[in-house]
DNA sequence: ATATGTGTTTGGAACGTTCCATAAATAGAG
DNA sequence: CTCTATTTATGGAACGTTCCAAACACATAT
């Protein structure tokens, strides 16, 4: 069962290892007729390329390693098929890893990664010893594009994520602008930067605006948005709108109202964060900050490739646009 | 930027390099004062295994393939995420790609996982072309689990997926144990496999009650589920129930029937397939086909370490159990 | 014929590990 | 002190590629 190399490859088709070599690289130099038969020998043997040996000389293993937090949350999902299917384009596979929230997974992932040669790493990261995973890569001197969440500060790992400040200002202002009174920022853990992030633009709305800002903290989840649904009304009952920390929040928050039988769009307005796919399909309709996650993943796939094929460096701080899309959750249904 | 190899380690560490590889393999045959010293050198040079050069030795890299036909679907992001998990878990690293159903780029995927010295691969495979991904595994040599379709009857490929004909079977039997009298099955294209699977058992209980089946075909997605609710209001308006090719659908299709005002669970009763996260979550709460998908993750994984570590080839074909769990889409809000 | 050039082909030395056969060091027995 | 056994350590070949310097084959110009 063991594989043909290319020294057997060669002398099936009478010449040497060399020129097999040369044909597995489309070189130029070999003469058509030469490689045909090349080819022709390889197909016969069934021969395998050998990448880890390639490797050995000319190290790059066109491997990239993207770690993710949490994969099952649809929106990195997005971006990491968005992503993966980006480098595979470019001739690049990619190892795709999820590490659950959890540092120590993280550290063990990128190790195993290092060790197996990626050429570099695109790391939507965990809170928490940071350097148990960073330390590695520094040392190991692989590009590093930390997304979406930024964990080490150090300028040898780029970060580049979205506006989320404007997307949260935009989101305030719309609620402000339909007449809404007393509106609430529901969901995203207190201590997590993102959740200061996104929560930004709507405190500085509400500052602006002379009201006083109501937050409930929790998970993203839909689970969480539920049962956020409900404390809201026991509460608050005089809030009429929210801005969620994302749109699985939101759906919770939906479905918690809905079962209570509150008509939103008119008695309760509610924007998302994030604009997955869902938004557009549930009912009502969900109003969202449209990430563009898609775009986004592709963006940073283009960008890493920039930095490795040809060295340019990408800026230290990037945020990508965002746009509030309004839907029935917020405007009513017509 | 040149990275240090076990020749430098033993040089700083005054041994030999066959010490350094041995204490690298954390082989009982060095002192434990030589080893110690040895890991000292190699934090000091901030040295990194290269595993492809192990690799040319040894053939084999710890890398296992997960191919998947459908990455978005949060089904086979669960799958995904839990086999990998279970591999990390194992000391395997998991090459995750998305194939977006294109027979091409998966060919192109599976070549570059057998390229990269994948010990094995788990596939969820595209419809289409099979030969060109299929074959080349056959060739590699590769041990190749298929699972949750079976694209290709070959032997050599073992199948494992969940008993959707008995799931089907028992959505059709709770449908009608309610009073349901005319129930639809909806969603899923035609011409798939899988789509005849979820089917035969609601056909089967179709057939002995001495009802007519009515059938919607189409993508599994929650665009299609919206459409079929208008379109079953408008074509059949006696139609009282609905069995869902997947959740996307039972979802839609809730969607759906709330912008119509129907009232689910009393007006129309509808039961979904798979069970993910979001049916406990929605309002109202969508009984569904529970497939336990993250369980069948891990399942697949031990089964393959099993088929590598231990020779233990898997069955043909395997279908893992599923149940129903039935909530208020189908039973009413209590 | 010799020189010059162009297009092809090739042997051999890397690359960083593992593994085998063997050597050195140490301990225990006679 | 010698011999044997046991524990540790080591040099060198091998793994399958790439890449370089060099050679070869042939055509064209001198």
């Amino acid at each position: 069962m063991k594989r043909p190399t290319i020294i057997e490859v060669a002398a099936q088709a009478g010449v040497s290892k060399s020129t097999v070599s040369l044909v597995l690289q489309h070189s130029a130099l070999v003469k058509a007729e030469t490689a045909l038969s090349v080819r022709a020998a390889m197909a016969e043997l069934g021969y395998v390329y050998n990448r880890s040996a390639a490797n050995l000389r000319s190290a790059n293993l066109g491997l990239i390693g993207l770690v993710i937090n949490d994969l099952r949350n649809p929106f990195f999902t997005e971006f990491a098929t968005s992503a993966q299917m980006a480098f595979s384009a470019a001739g690049f596979a990619t190892v795709i890893a999820n590490t659950d929230e959890d540092p120590a997974l993280q550290a063990q992932v990128v190790g195993s990664m290092i060790e197996h040669g990626v050429a570099a790493i695109v790391i939507s990261p965990t809170y928490g010893s940071e350097e148990a995973s960073f330390g590695p890569l520094l040392r190991a001197g692989i590009p590093t594009l930390q997304v979406l969440r930024h964990a080490d500060a150090r300028q040898e790992f780029p970060f580049a994520s979205l506006d989320y400040a404007t997307g949260g200002r935009l989101a305030a202002q719309h609620l402000r602008g339909l007449g809404a009174r007393r509106i609430a920022f529901v969901g995203g853990l207190s201590d997590r930067p993102i959740t200061a992030e996104r929560m930004s633009g709507y405190l500085q709305v509400m500052a602006q605006a002379g009201l006083q800002p109501l937050t409930m903290h929790g998970r993203p989840s839909r689970a969480f948005g539920r049962e956020a649904a409900r404390d809201l009304q026991a509460l608050y009952p005089d809030c009429d709108a929210a801005i969620c920390f994302n749109d699985l929040v939101a759906l919770g928050l939906l479905s918690g109202f809905a079962a209570a039988g509150v008509q939103i769009g008119r008695d309760f307005r509610v924007v998302g964060f994030d604009d997955i796919e869902e938004c557009a399909q549930v009912w009502p309709q969900l109003s969202s900050v449209r990430c563009d996650i898609a775009r986004f993943g592709r963006d940073t796939a283009a960008t890493l490739l920039a930095w490795l094929k040809q060295g340019i460096a990408p800026p230290t701080m990037h945020r990508a646009p965002v746009k509030l899309i309004a839907r029935a959750s917020s405007m009513g249904i017509k």
